[in-house]
RNA sequence: GCCGAAGUAGCUCAGCUGGCUAGAGCAGGCGUUUCAUACGCGCCGGGUCGGGGGUUCGAGUCCCUCCUUCGGCACCA
């Protein structure tokens, strides 16, 4: 469905092309903390591409981990008065338990201290040695432990001796170390940009590794020390650059070159990733050593912006940092909805997704702030999608079983195969916020649907034909954006087909079936309809309307949504590791219980949906 | 400094190769419905499309110039 334009289609083959599976990776991140939403939403949108593809009968594998092999690690396990290991093993852990709290789910979990990568990596390394593109010289010039990065003169501020791009410290080293031929990539790289309009995506991405690559220079790729990290092949004393070993884990995964079927896995579809690690490494580094291997590249390389936050005391944005402004945590952003909405978990792990996909830009960066996850949560998931299917559910003329309709209406199935095409479209350039757009107007297009037909007046007027036929397209359409909306809230979906009296959504590898007006069967019985969002109500006072961080509330709020949610594993003490006590407050809001008595019910219902 | 992108309604943004009275969502106001989660639907925007020049029958849409903001320039989702 791509412009397939590899370098070296490998076609003949087809058996083993139909084995080959869709690859989507995140990057493996850096073990420098728990993940914030920033990073929760490169691993969302690949969960969200992946089980796209799973609708669509693509054998997604899916792959994200930790890369654990930097020097700095070392000195952060020293700090925490840890061994390098456990301290790895530790915070490893806590990216587990995120990826799971938001249900993202990946096929692996790859961590670049296991022994299979650093067999790959130095096997990379000595083929790269015995082809000349990597060989041995002298580097001369300042080094940043802090960074990780060796920085030419012209980056250091002398008098200070530190970096002045990010202030670090440098010292001065001349050491005999080796180089990977960058430069002599340059061209063929830029061939193969110009070749694969679809390659590198999005477009001012593209338009700055084009100009990156006009002046490539070797880098260096080994430190002489020893200890912590991957190895030269035979010399002890050396061990290789971090990000010339990180990048490889993604061939690895596929057990190249030992295992003959590698090539079911490599190339890659699609590396996710933020900009930051975009042009220098994903974009340039990496298809340049693929190249050097002779090896096919990636054939999507996707980047995203970064949350910005709202700084209270300058009201400008600014990008979340450990010092100043934090990116809130994905555990503190589903708490605080749960509270909010009395939601249960999954769902509001949901909301969060949903809010991550679709205010994300690819392009741009993009503000992230409570205010517009509620805004998102109310208007588009309760008033909307939720709705819409709650309205006919629960009307009085509607008896509980799937009507059967009379004929089917054809200005609504028009919208439907519109935002079927919308969705797909904006996939193709990995684009979930132009893709979920395309769902929500045709979720406004349903709710225009019954108030023109009024399905409430057929009623009382006795035509129960009529009406049996706008509550079978107003549902049918409701089982649609279930089908559209399942990978960014498959929890969302789930729960909206249960109420649907349908088993399984849509079934692997029938995308043409799922996405057909008609899938609804007559006759069926349909689940309990109950809210899926319970709305907000923000007239309430909110504890702080810019800085969430409900960190302390965890304890005061209501036991029972905590308790009823044996699906996870318990998310730890999420307030830890951030300092939310910026500005705000103690959260001097209502306690908890915001729904009605009734409502209880509603949760515990939910937290029997399987997901 | 060099390179790139962007400046369109209160907010977030669409507007591809120039062409009907400049659009969407959110927020706000008014009206309305009652099937529904005080939800839905309808109506309401005197916006100099950053400023100034130019090309053209016609320009957010192309060219020049100026201003502002942001990003990349070998650390960070």
């Amino acid at each position: 469905m791509h412009t397939m334009t590899a370098v070296t289609p490998d076609t003949s083959n087809s058996d083993k092309l139909n084995k080959k599976r869709y690859y989507i990776t995140t990057p493996i991140y850096y073990v420098n903390g728990a993940p914030h939403v920033g990073t929760a939403t490169t691993t969302v949108l690949a969960d969200a591409t992946m089980r796209y593809q799973r609708l669509r009968g693509n054998r997604p594998y899916f792959l994200t981990g930790t890369d654990e092999n930097a020097r700095k690690v070392t000195d952060a396990a020293d700090e925490a008065g840890k061994p390098t290991q456990t301290f790895v093993d530790e915070v490893s852990q806590r990216f587990v338990e995120t990826w799971k709290l938001l249900n993202c789910d990946y096929d692996v979990f790859f961590r670049t201290t296991e022994e299979r990568h650093k067999r790959v990596v130095q096997e990379v390394f000595t083929r790269l040695k015995a082809s000349g593109d990597v060989y041995p010289g002298i580097y001369e010039g300042w080094y940043s432990v802090a960074d990780e990065t060796f920085f030419r003169d012209t980056d250091v501020d002398e008098a200070t001796q530190t970096a002045r791009e990010t202030g670090a410290k440098v010292e001065r080293v001349r050491e005999e170390t080796y180089f990977f031929r960058l430069s002599a990539y340059g061209d063929r790289l830029k061939e193969h940009i110009l070749a694969n309009p679809d390659f590198l995506i999005p477009e001012t991405r593209r338009n700055e590794v084009l100009a990156f690559i006009e002046n490539l220079r070797d880098i260096n790729i080994t430190q002489n020390r020893s200890g912590w990290g991957i190895e030269v092949p035979g010399e002890p004393g050396k061990i290789i650059y971090v990000w010339f070993d990180a990048l490889i884990n993604y061939l690895a995964e596929s057990g190249w070159p030992e295992n003959p079927n590698w090539d079911t896995l490599w190339p890659a579809d699609v590396h996710f990733m933020g900009k930051e690690i975009y042009t220098r490494f994903h974009a340039t580094l990496w298809p340049a050593m693929l190249m050097a291997l002779n090896l096919p590249l990636p054939r999507h390389v996707v980047g995203h912006g970064w949350w910005l936050v709202r700084d209270p005391k300058t009201e400008s944005l600014v990008k979340g940092s450990k010092s100043g402004v934090p990116l809130p945590l994905p555990q503190q952003m589903t708490a605080l909805l749960e509270e909010r909405s009395g939601a249960p978990e999954a769902i509001c792990v949901d909301a969060l997704r949903y809010y991550l996909c679709r205010d994300i830009q690819l392009q741009s960066d993009a503000e992230f702030s409570v205010d517009m996850l509620i805004t998102r949560y109310n208007s588009d998931l309760a008033n909307d999608l939720g709705n819409v299917l709650n309205r006919q559910l629960r009307a009085k003329y509607f008896d509980g079983t799937i009507p059967q309709p009379s004929e089917h209406d054809a200005d609504l199935m028009a919208a439907a195969r519109d935002a079927v095409a919308g969705y797909e479209a904006g996939l193709a350039r990995f684009d979930w916020g132009a893709a979920l757009q395309s769902v929500w107007s045709f979720v406004g297009a349903l709710n225009k649907y019954i108030d023109t037909k009024a399905p409430w007046t057929l009623a009382k007027n006795g035509d129960t034909q009529g009406v049996a036929t706008v509550v079978y397209q107003a549902l049918e359409g409701a089982r649609l954006a279930a089908v559209l909306i399942s990978p960014v809230l498959p929890s969302a979906a789930a729960a909206m087909g249960q109420q649907l009296g349908i088993a399984t959504l849509a079934a692997e590898g029938t995308w043409e079936e799922a996405t057909r007006w008609g899938g609804l069967v007559p006759g069926t019985p349909i689940g309990e309809a109950t809210p899926l969002f319970p709305r907000i109500d923000t007239k309430k006072p909110s504890a702080a309307s810019t800085n969430p961080t409900p960190s302390s509330k965890k304890n005061s709020k209501n036991m029972s949504t905590s308790e009823q949610e044996p699906t996870f594993a318990p998310i730890g003490e999420p307030g830890k590791t951030t300092t939310p006590s910026d500005s705000a407050p103690a959260p001097a809001t209502p306690p908890a219980p915001t729904t009605p008595a009734g409502d209880t019910v509603t949760i515990d219902d939910f937290a029997k949906i399987q997901l």
